[in-house]
DNA sequence: CCCCTTCTGCGTATGGCATACGCGTTATTG
DNA sequence: CAATAACGCGTATGCCATACGCAGAAGGGG
């Protein structure tokens, strides 16, 4: 019962095999009136405007002037155009230019992280959709060959390689949310960035008891809650408490080497 | 037209102000036939054996034997719903041994991650469910707490123990949300998860173009993905990694302070 | 003691959603 | 010129969250 199928469980969805432009125009038939670039291009641009919630298969129809049930001939199910959608967002990374000078895997993975994080605030609604498994699209594929490749020279084995860069794209993806959840919430009520994590601090005071909350209430008394409201800081500290890991683990690996 | 409410945004909804156990039992009308134990304890139930698609409204009214419409006696909406189904399935953290055993920050953060993360394991469903801001429920609360009580004689500001915190908790949650992803293309698919890792290298493999994506292609020469199959390994690579920066941080803020 | 207020459970209705199915139509190939 | 295959899409199904309002229960004030 278990092995049947030539190729097997590996296989891709077909609307992700015209990503990679596999898959021959079927010669048969009408032309299509509509095409998959056309179709991502008008959902994306919805959910850019008014967030991923406002995409739903009818509403991309109408976008793109056609019916509800002709989307499915380009894309099997609405978590194909997930998928397509992201792609598109995310787009190929640009090159590097810590590895075209020469400089270390640091220079290199810093820019990196910073370039994808670039991409995720630029395409906020791209957070919110639910990641299914590792990517097997021309552009996600292109991020991680890059992010190998910024660890080049590093004289990691393949397998730290991988496992770092899941790592650092985890904590970029992971901080992203959070500047989103805070952006979500300040468009949900009317109010500033500010005002939102300051009625938080006091929800907080609200709640916590001093005995039972030792840590929390020192750290609320602290005023750091009210303080720095750089947006970029929490990127910026976690990055290099994350690549200073990365530091000690490169060094031991040549010590041992 | 800014400020008008006393409280203002912070406020909490009703639901969680229950879980916190403020809110008076009123005293006029009929005594309620539910409780929001029982409806949380029901979604929980649906969702751990059933995953938190199948957590419905309905769904959850039919298991307490009520109608839909009265779940909404006791939730607001199904997202008050969700934040109590986490709350309920995280439960407070177990006291942390290595505190009390007067160990280090290392061990003590250790523990803490790996409790965590149990927790998210033991309730996969729970990594599925959308996040929205920072948590201002009892257990989850109680888990900060501990976290930064294991920092405590770390040196660190407050600030940045916070950073770490989050930058923890943020790691353990993706690892675990991977392991999730596996665990659901496993039971997806009828087949064991050495071969769903199969499959998708073999994916991988036919969309790799050497010329293109040599790290890539690298990797998989290397075979590294067929090999360790010890699924802490990445959690216990993570961790190490993440707490050598940590260590690092604790390290020169002792040196200049 | 009774009525009025308040809260309960819940039936009904609305408007949204993804998507299965099948039909008429259009191009291409033999 | 027919057979074939892919097209656009109307219709229908079965979910979903939730607004609204009503009938009945319980307690408090007169």
């Amino acid at each position: 019962m278990a092995e049947k199928d030539s190729a097997g469980a590996g296989d891709l969805p077909p609307s992700i095999e015209a990503a990679w432009g596999l898959r021959e125009r079927p010669v048969k038939g009408p032309k299509p009136g509509l095409s998959l670039e056309r179709i991502v291009a008008a959902a994306v641009a919805v959910a850019a405007s008014e967030g991923i919630a406002a995409v739903s298969m009818g509403r991309v129809a109408k976008e793109v002037g056609a019916s509800t049930m002709s989307l499915y001939r380009y894309v099997s199910a609405k978590d194909e155009l997930y998928v397509l959608m992201q792609e598109a967002a995310i787009g190929p990374p640009d090159p590097l230019a810590a590895l075209a000078a020469g400089a270390g895997w640091r220079e290199a993975l810093t820019e990196w992280a910073a370039g994808q994080r670039e991409q995720f605030l630029a395409n906020l609604w791209v957070l919110r959709i639910p990641i299914g498994g590792p990517p097997a699209t021309p552009n996600s594929l292109a991020w991680w060959e890059q992010g190998l490749q910024a660890l080049e020279g590093s004289g990691l084995s393949e397998g730290d390689k991988i496992s770092v860069i899941l790592l650092i794209s985890n904590f970029v993806r992971s901080e992203a949310l959070l500047m989103s959840d805070l952006a979500a919430a300040v468009t949900a009520r009317g109010v500033s960035p500010e005002e939102v994590v300051a009625g938080h601090e006091r929800t907080l005071r609200r709640l916590v008891d001093p005995v039972r909350h030792p840590a929390i209430h020192r750290l609320l008394d602290s005023g750091v809650m009210s303080e720095p409201d750089d947006p970029d800081y929490e990127f910026t500290f976690g990055l290099a408490t994350l690549l200073d890991g990365v530091e000690a683990l490169i060094r031991s690996t040549a010590a041992e080497g």
